[in-house]
DNA sequence: GTACTACTGACAGATTCCGTCAGGAGACCC
DNA sequence: GGGTCTCCTGACGGAATCTGTCAGTAGTAC
């Protein structure tokens, strides 16, 4: 390996091994000397890379050479904050989960003070309700809409009666309180939503309606905002 | 210039010259033959980026070879793009639309398929109430969290009193329908929270407390834990 | 003090790299 | 078809860079 592939190498193993990455852990992957890594470290901080080294401890990549030059400002990453807090406090377990996961990935990505901006950010957010354990598995009616595959569902309908269909899932919105699964149902040819909380049980079917739900999804908007509303009256389950 | 070091040189270089860039054009930069620089790119090609060459134009950059190989899941992705859609919808103007450059931004950074899954995502957010205009300007608020300035604001306390107060704000919390501000009253030496909606003017003052927002904001958080609630009774300025 | 790491300089041999030259190919325009 | 402008590739001899080894220094934590 030449040293110009290896430095690249190097950079790639800053951002996945845990930090503080020693130099003889380097040297192992790469196969070559600790020296060379020593040499390797110090022609990336000349190249513009900020890479901190404790002795006793190992390097640590600070600011990331690569980072492109537009980089988020104050107020972006206090929106991106308080966003991501908003999901961690009312989304599902695994999207709860997914939105920590991606504010430590972006943070990892920003130089320091960026990333302090982000540690004191000024917008919290607090809920005074646990928000109500969704009636059915969020991670897989998401999996559904995603591979676009048919899923056939129990619910109750406005009067509490209970009844089945089978549908194309086509997005999941969030309303103040509900979550609301919008719908294309083909045995009818039309659209419906169902709140989520009157659906009580699912199956993934093996039928694909891929590559229909961007589009179908696009009509579905578009038929609702003709409505200008998505009015109360026709958020149940429809008949 | 050593050829790792150019290498990185090369990189910069694509991302600020316009595409198409061409062999000559490089080489004239970089102080070498074009022969080196179609070796170059071949040496980055074996690394990783995706760099298309036109006959008769030039090359083009099509995906960075610094991006990091943890980019975000599909379901991370999910939870970002509902999580600034959120934020979209409630935040005051300016912070909603940093939401909307913050997206563009970090969609900007992804490559094609995880773009993809971004314009698609599944979670929508829908609002059945436009949220209240803040009864200030947040824009200032939020400033004179970051500056850590003080500030004199005008509100009316539980009996509908107007009252006036010298406060260093901490923070501003997004509950389920209002805004709160953390605050420090410097005169009582006590923390205090007041509905934003019931602030009717504030203005900037000279006063810094830098840099004690964090501590103070830390121990404020840590005070209404060990409340384990921030009671509904204390969700109105204090008297 | 010990253990664990980062850090630096020097040297001889090994390896990679470079410019030049030659030739091929595709896209666009006249 | 010819001309222009670029990307593209291989080969060669000389130049430049790189490497591992060895020796020594220094900081932090226990």
């Amino acid at each position: 390996m030449s040293k110009s592939a290896r430095l690249f190498r190097v950079m790639h193993l800053f951002r996945c091994l845990p930090a503080p990455v020693t130099a003889a852990r380097m040297a192992e992957d790469l196969g070559v000397s600790e020296r060379t890594v020593y040499r390797d470290i110090e022609s990336l901080r000349v190249a513009g890379a900020r890479i901190e080294g404790e002795s006793g401890l190992g390097y640590t990549l600070s600011e990331d050479i690569a980072l492109p030059p537009q980089t988020l400002s104050q107020l972006e990453i206090e929106a991106l904050v308080l966003g991501l807090s908003e999901v961690q406090h009312r989304g599902d377990p695994a999207l709860s989960q997914a939105a920590s996961d991606a504010l430590a990935k972006i943070t990892a990505t920003l130089p320091e003070d960026k990333q302090r901006h982000i540690h004191h950010a000024v917008g919290l957010v607090h809920r005074y309700q646990t928000p109500a354990v969704p009636s059915v598995d969020m991670s897989a009616l998401r999996e559904a809409c995603w591979q676009e595959r048919a899923i056939h569902i129990t619910y109750r309908d406005r009067a509490g009666v209970r009844s089945e269909r089978v549908v194309w899932p086509l997005a999941i919105v969030y309303l103040d309180r509900e979550l609301m699964l919008l719908a294309s149902c083909q045995l009818r040819q039309a659209f419906r939503q169902f709140i989520i909380s009157s659906i009580t049980d699912f199956t993934l079917m093996d039928q694909s309606f891929r590559p229909h739900r961007v589009r179908l999804l696009r009509d579905y908007i578009a038929e609702l905002k003709t409505r200008h509303v998505v009015a109360p009256a026709s958020d149940r389950p429809s008949l």
